[in-house]
DNA sequence: CTTGATATATATCATATGATATATATCAAG
DNA sequence: CTTGATATATATCATATGATATATATCAAG
């Protein structure tokens, strides 16, 4: 072998940092190369075209949203999902940007993964009475208000106002609060039927 | 005069199709000029360069969504302006994801911006035993809420699942739990004080 | 030491893009 | 009808970008 090797994790991390400092439209060969003080051939050796370099940094990133998940441990999972989402957004707005909101490949399967997710929370006794088209509404409240925090979070403006245990609070105290809601409805809804 | 003259509005409105439909970054002077069946000629006599017509685009943009929100009456403002947010998300994903997501400018005189909101909120009955903080943090569940729906709304998978009733619907309830819940935490906080 | 393989650097190409210079066509003013 | 103004079309420029061809340097195998 030659004398020294740029490696392909070389490569993704300095194209993890532009597109962290940047955002994803700054990811060209010659960015790349200066970051990393080399030339544009270490992207050609390493990869096909810039497009493969660009997918191994969303896998990395999609790799430290698990790492982040794994470090929850809120009681419930679903929080954790929620938790892990909005906290990875805030420590990384623009790859959040580019995976979550760019990224449309995400509604592939998207319906198998929420039967999934209706049948895991069935076996919530909290949950039995609902029917699966209450547990689907009830999904969708907490997948935008999970989505929205992240929204919120990925933003300078607050940045300080959602440190990373007040938005715990804020996941936890309204997921609580949106189910309270339904079952109270549900429970109305019983009444005036008799 | 010579013959004819493309009109300011023309190419705003040729502008504002290529971005619903592509996108934004498909915003080049050809691809307007081919949409607009012109050379480029006409863009840069009605305007001093590109960017001046994406600006004008943009204000069409939030004009739209004036329009939306003034269709709005479900008897509470606030709710309005959630709904006409959504409504907008759905209609023009792809406008909402440049004016929304990347216009980071929004967060300029956001501040004071809140503080006309809060002095809203305090005018509201239900509201009046809320401190500042308390209302801040209501505040930034609601806006947490309605912008999450908005980026749900905006995705393919959920059109058919959010109809413009089932928006609304979400909005109000999820809105009137979050305050509910906000309640009773505190009258259990006045509880446990004495 | 020689040879083949290959990582790297550099020059270069093709293409896309915003912008401008120039020519042409059209119309109003006189 | 002539003239000036200007909307439009076209050619062209400068720059950015992904990609490739080529030369060079380095190292392992024999």
């Amino acid at each position: 072998m030659p004398r020294e090797k740029y490696t392909k994790d070389q490569l993704v991390d300095a194209a993890f940092e532009i597109a962290c400092e940047s955002g994803f439209e700054q990811l060209t060969i010659r960015n790349i190369a200066k970051h990393l003080g080399s030339s544009i051939a270490p992207i050609y050796v390493n990869f096909n075209d810039l497009e493969e370099l660009k997918e191994a940094v969303i896998r990395k990133a999609v790799e430290i949203n698990k790492k982040i998940l794994s470090e929850q441990d809120s009681g419930d999972p679903f929080l954790d999902v929620g938790i892990a989402s909005v906290l990875f957004a805030k420590r990384y707005p623009r790859i959040y940007d580019e995976v979550v909101i760019k990224n449309d490949k995400s509604y592939q399967g998207q319906a198998e993964n929420e039967k999934l997710i209706i049948n895991q929370m069935k076996k919530d006794q909290q949950l039995a009475s609902f029917s699966d088209d209450d547990l689907r509404l009830l999904l969708l409240k907490m997948q935008a208000l999970q989505a929205g925090l992240s929204l919120l979070a990925r933003k300078e403006a607050y940045k300080d106002m959602l440190d990373d245990s007040k938005i715990i609070k804020i996941l936890d105290e309204t997921g609580v609060d949106v189910l309270d809601g339904m079952i109270r409805r549900q429970t109305a809804a019983d009444m005036a039927e008799k």
